[in-house]
DNA sequence: CCAAAAGTGTTAGACCTACACCCATGA
DNA sequence: TCATGGGTGTAGGTCTAACACTTTTGG
């Protein structure tokens, strides 16, 4: 069974061609039905598209979720839309904020429990997920026409990233799993929509030492090549237990 | 109507006696009538009540909430509540999270938005709330027994108050409107639960500049007595604003 | 005059900001 | 050899942490 007044959305960050991109879709039932654990829960799920006319519009984009199942965690619930979206588990999530005014969904009463994600888009090809048809990338100043109150949502969202992203390392779910400097200078940048100053950037973030060294460089640019470094896990999540030791 | 599938719990914070405490009650239907709209909602909590023994027990403390009335926006209905029991308006209130495990309500599924408040008890008198009798301040580090995981709630809503109180200067409204620097830091103590230098702490807070020097002091102490201050809210409302520009 | 809390300044070290040039690479 | 981005150090100012004594008041 789903419940009929609660709604699960991730807003799925992706950081693509030096820009922050956030994945859409437009939702049809029959891609719904890979969130849901029962026939049922589809009939359901199609009754609300059929009471809901602006579900159906081509025009309009939302963000990727469903009616939660009574039987699901909502924690797992979101992990379940994510790793469906994207064919990747184990990715960064957290819960944003619940929304519920009265009017924010025409028709009927719905709280919507918001999530944020963050993936590497160049890294993990969404083309093996499920729902890749239906899917796209847009930057984040750049959105199309959204259903409700979706852009709401994406700005809560983004709001929220921003404050975690000057206290918590949280910004390397972004890359790939080696990346230069530079790289990571234009996330904080694009994130943080303002310019920082390398060689001080640099100095913060090797004061962190999450960084570890690969000894690799990057080939074939016009330029001198940059060093590639990875991302130690470890002393990442001995950060995180901490807290906020650390502000860019 | 009210949706079953929804709660709306306050963790109300008070200072009292330099400690943190958290108001906690026992509630019964009749009680609960009062965040409620209709004789509807009203049968309809009671059947909630008659399916859930565990609400009734005598011996279990839970959170200041009710099931969300179709009707009402969210934060709304929190306000309701907050002013319900407490009879008061204008309290600083913040939704803190959502908690969605399946199980965490025996008999039925039950999401709860849980938001927090911060309330002066000397100062605002629950005696004149409608539901006084039911309700008992609890210090923070030493809870009754509590129904559900109505600890987790105050755990998570403490936890976001500590972060919160680093940041925006929200401790103030914890305290009396006219009050004294020692006051604060022990406020300010308590919360994070460590020892603060009265020297620094004293200049970091001036330089906020957020605070009036009323020209009072304390009477019929029997020490020096101390400047009262009071709490520029137009200053508060700017560094609201503009954000995270000062740290304890 | 005693007990109890209020109130106050300085110093050393850490950290932050601003700023400009040489280096390595491929075309 | 040129265009492009990679990579580095310093100085001045600000912020922070640590620390101890005098003042005021009522009992």
């Amino acid at each position: 069974m789903i419940l009929k007044n609660i709604s699960v959305d991730c807003v799925i960050f992706g950081f693509n061609n030096d820009k922050l991109n956030v994945l859409l879709w437009q939702a049809v039932p029959e891609l719904l039905r890979k969130f849901l654990n029962t026939d049922d829960d589809y009939e359901q799920i199609r009754v609300l598209f059929d009471e809901n006319p602006a579900l159906k519009s081509d025009n309009f984009w939302g963000l990727i979720g469903s009616h939660l199942c009574a039987e699901n965690d909502l924690d797992c619930f979101a992990k379940k839309i994510l790793s469906t979206a994207t064919g990747l588990d184990n990715i960064y999530l957290k819960q944003v904020k619940t929304f519920g005014s009265p009017d924010r969904v025409p028709h009927y009463r719905v709280l919507t429990v918001a999530y944020y994600a963050l993936i590497n888009p160049d890294y993990h090809d969404l083309q093996h997920s499920s729902l890749a048809k239906s899917l796209k990338w847009f930057e984040i100043d750049n959105l199309p026409e959204v259903i409700f109150d979706v852009k709401e949502i994406i700005n809560k969202a983004l709001k929220k990233l921003r404050e975690e992203v000057q206290y918590y390392p949280v910004g390397f779910h972004l890359l790939p799993e080696k990346f230069t400097l530079s790289q990571l200078q234009t996330l904080y940048e694009v994130i943080l929509n303002k310019k920082l100053d390398t060689r001080n950037f640099r100095k913060k973030i090797m004061k962190m030492g999450l960084l570890i060294d690969t000894g690799e460089k990057q080939e074939n640019v016009a330029h001198r090549a940059a060093r590639l470094y990875s991302f130690d896990m470890n002393i990442y999540n001995h950060l995180i237990e901490e807290g906020l030791t650390f502000r860019i």
